[in-house]
DNA sequence: ATGAACCTTCAAGTACGGTTGAAGGTCAAG
DNA sequence: CTTGACCTTCAACCGTACTTGAAGGTTCAT
């Protein structure tokens, strides 16, 4: 299968794969005589992976480490887990902080309603800020 | 007062003072004979309505929107409104799709508690993706 | 044998808000 | 008159995940 075949059968891109290859996100491929990239089926289920971890909000990088664990032989599971965890722990962090934002953007708006008849004064730029 | 003195007053460094010129959020200043930059007292103020701004969760772009708005002599406030609308839809939809990324990952993870004594099959990479 | 559609590499650009570094000029105190 | 802290400009770098473009080679159908 070419690099076409594959992004079209995985959803993507040509230059996306070339860069997940860069990337250390898929092994280098065996090359055609004439230097054409060749993938076997299991490059389908890889970048399927690739996808999931996506999904879960993991890096290129994080995912990039657990291809490494199960390449070199060992489950990757236990870090999984351990990934799984933090993301958690930062997704909530992520959340409470916008929703602090929020908290602050509504008051501002609330206030900027309340006193839309005013004038702002020059010097202060603009007082709803 | 010289762009040290700025910086530390509206604690800031003097490398995004000269940024924020570069972006057009404080005008150019007036220069020492000897091309030394100098700032007056209002400057501080302007530092300050960035900051604010930026609590606000505003870009640097959509604030200097803003002080352009003021400094060609008219009131931002309904462009100011109208920026604190569009932040509240914004961060509102950014929360929601946190949220739904976060229950992904609940999910995940408790399935990864429940199928950890079983190992994983290499092709699947990891199943608790 | 020609043209479309595919492939190759390498470099640079995108958004965001700065930070860092190099190479040099200026100011105030001792 | 020297030392150290300050200032100047300009360019390049940080992370994230790609995309875009240039310049060229290959494959396949007609």
């Amino acid at each position: 299968m070419r690099i076409g075949e594959l992004a079209e059968k995985a959803r993507t891109t040509t230059s996306t794969l070339r860069y997940y290859e860069e990337r250390g996100l898929l092994p280098q491929p065996e090359r055609t005589p004439t230097g054409y990239r060749s993938y076997g089926d299991e490059s389908i289920q890889r970048l399927e992976f690739i996808d999931r971890a996506r999904a879960a909000g993991l890096t290129l990088a994080q995912t990039a480490e657990i291809l490494d664990v199960r390449d070199s032989g060992h489950s990757p599971c236990d870090h999984v887990r351990g990934l799984l965890d933090r993301q958690l722990v930062d997704i909530d962090a992520l959340i409470d902080k916008l929703q602090a934002l929020r908290s602050n953007i509504v008051e501002l708006r609330a206030n900027a309603t309340a006193t839309a008849s005013e004038p702002c004064a020059p010097e202060s730029i603009c007082r709803y800020l």
